[in-house]
DNA sequence: AGAGTATTCGCAAACGGTTGCAATAACGCC
DNA sequence: GGCGTTATTGCAACCGTTTGCGAATACTCT
């Protein structure tokens, strides 16, 4: 069990929720994989280490480690991602709609811009799971 | 008719789609109402006005209509509304999480980010359908 | 105006995702 | 370790949205 898999444990004891089976798998799953990891191939691989498991198991898992931040959730396309969350530090994402590839965006580019809709509209965005899709260096080169 | 459906109906010929009673119904309820307006209240009305209409059909519609950048799309909670494209300039939304107001925003307050990321990243984000969510001020004042 | 043709429609089935519920199982306590 | 409680599961039904398809129809051309 890697480090990062203990403090997630840690996570879900301490707010009162149980370990189970299901959840291990699916830990070990997303923090298996090279970043992200869209939610059917979670699935697939957990119902081939367990038969048993359900989609719904699955969705209820994931949005559970995302609410205990322990995952981030990355918008691919029209479809949800998930990846353990980055213990150096959150960060968004840029996604491109071409190549589907997520770029790590530092919150210190959207702190002016928050600043600024803040004085100017009394408006808070919520930054927390921003993500902005667009067209990356590789894929905009003509 | 009004000048704004004139302008639609005339964005679709010249694209070669046909005009339908059903898109001539859509076009008018959206632009009748007030603000943006949800699938599901667009597809109530016009099936009061048709009844044969179909929800299949009210979303290909609203879709095309998207395309020809008739209509802007705005994601109001975790539903998409629906509004006719503001000719006195395009501009992004800010959705509160709260309320679900939906307040415009000048695509000059977005310029500087734009920038920010091209020139560091070389990303080109699409603001064609950005909107940021968050709390306004009316729900974050306590 | 009438015929031909490609588009659009209504319907039904399918999709990804969510929810209600009875059965199961993880944990706290003795 | 076994017992009781409560969270969690698997299943099935459901939701909003999309898609395949044959029937209907808007438009073009004569």
């Amino acid at each position: 069990m890697t480090h990062n898999t203990q403090q997630a444990v840690e996570a879900l004891r301490e707010q009162g929720y149980r370990l189970t089976p299901q959840r291990l798998l699916v830990l070990q799953i997303v923090g298996g994989g090279e970043g992200h990891m869209g939610v059917d191939e979670v699935f697939r691989r957990a119902k081939e280490a367990y038969p048993y498991m359900d989609i719904a198991t699955v969705y209820r898992t994931l949005h559970l480690f995302k609410r205990l931040g322990v995952m981030t959730e990355v918008a691919i396309g029209d479809r949800l991602h998930y990846e353990l969350t980055d213990p150096a530090g959150r960060h968004h994402h840029m996604v491109c709609q071409v190549c589907h590839g997520a770029y790590n965006l530092s919150p210190h580019y959207l702190e002016e811009f928050r600043a600024t809709l803040v004085n100017e509209f009394g408006f808070e965005p919520d930054l927390e799971h921003f993500t902005i899709t667009g067209v990356c260096s590789g894929c905009g080169a003509e």
